[in-house]
DNA sequence: TGTACATCAGTGAACGCGCGTTCACTGATGTAC
DNA sequence: TGTACATCAGTGAACGCGCGTTCACTGATGTAC
């Protein structure tokens, strides 16, 4: 009964994984149908059997992105956990690391794309509202639970901000050298844990 | 004996104070060179007599933004100081002040385009670096002599990552509260001096 | 002061190109009997 | 099991449009005498 919905399920869905690098790697506009349907091994002329627009496809890829991010971070903070990190330790060296800073493509899509979203469409812009809130989630969950309110929203600014810094000055010392002052100064100021 | 080349620089000025509000009010992209033209009062013909390339006025007209931003910057920081505040209380008060969260036109120019400076090509990539270096200058001069290296950089990361989920949150309570957070957070944890 | 000429900032038509979107079609897959 | 038909995912040519860039030209400004 689902034999036939599901193969334009999965081409619909491979379209939407293309698409959600595309926008990181190259910005909203910077990406176009065809691009994205070439890369995933189809012609232009099929995509408004899957969307009904550009704008609906940003839509998607961008939530992808994010769940697709929040996944990896999590994962990676779970094994700093595992390691003896305290989670708020473990968010701030996973999402400030040097890996993070030269993986755009398939890193937190806020920091690939938050000075963009203000001009999107009221479409994408409510998509990327969620993925805001979504980060300040994250960094509050990590805290300890007493932690002010409004101190979630200001450390993912310092996150979003020193990764994007970091990547305007380039993959190289003197954009490492930001993310680690910014790590020190994160975890020096809020982790009350000893290091592992 | 300067009275032609002055006319001609007039108008390169002219185009120049123009695309450095369009840049960041609809990103470097988001831009076209007839429209600088015509909102300049040309047409678009004129412009290679003026620029050897749209990339090349991308390069002025980011330089223009960030020393125009500078400006208002400092002189509105110097109000705040003569009413009493320290010089790094007076920065973020005005940096992230809810009048600079609806300005983007005529704000920080690294808040404004940061997520899309890695994608541009390695002149204005240049000229971007240039913008970055500037902004923590600025910070670092208005901290204690004594700090940290490397404490102006993460500063200078949670202003433009504060600024940056604030206009993504839009220009209404929830996008203001980010940014209060986030001078509380600050000068909490920097100022020193009583409050004015 | 006035005329003839040179300079040059700005005009507007044209170029090749790539974009988002549409649509008539193809050919593989699944269904009916 | 095999044939005839219906469905539908994907194709590829075409559309109107706006982009960055070029270039022959215009007309105002400044210079020479």
């Amino acid at each position: 009964m689902q034999a036939q919905p599901n193969r334009k399920q999965l081409t619909h869905e491979r379209i939407v994984e293309v698409a959600a690098r595309a926008i990181r790697r190259a910005g909203f506009q910077g990406v176009g149908v065809a691009d994205i349907m070439k890369e995933a091994g189809l012609t232009h002329g099929g995509f408004y059997a899957h969307f009904a627009s550009r704008d609906a496809l940003l839509c998607e890829a961008l939530e992808k992105a994010g769940s697709d991010s929040a996944a990896r971070v999590a994962k990676a903070a779970a094994e700093r956990q595992a390691r003896g990190a305290s989670a708020f330790r473990a968010l701030v060296e996973n999402y400030l690391s040097d890996s993070h800073l030269g993986a755009t493509e398939s890193g937190c899509p806020v920091a690939a794309l938050v000075s963009e979203m203000p001009r999107q469409s009221r479409a994408v812009g409510n998509a990327a509202i969620q993925r805001v809130r979504a980060l300040i989630k994250t960094v509050q969950r990590s805290l300890a639970p007493a932690a002010a309110a409004g101190e979630a929203a200001a450390i993912a600014s310092q996150l979003v901000g020193a990764l994007q810094l970091a990547r305007a000055l380039g993959n190289n010392p003197e954009g490492k050298a930001l993310l680690a002052a910014t790590r020190r100064q994160l975890i020096s100021q809020y982790d009350r844990t000893s290091s592992h």
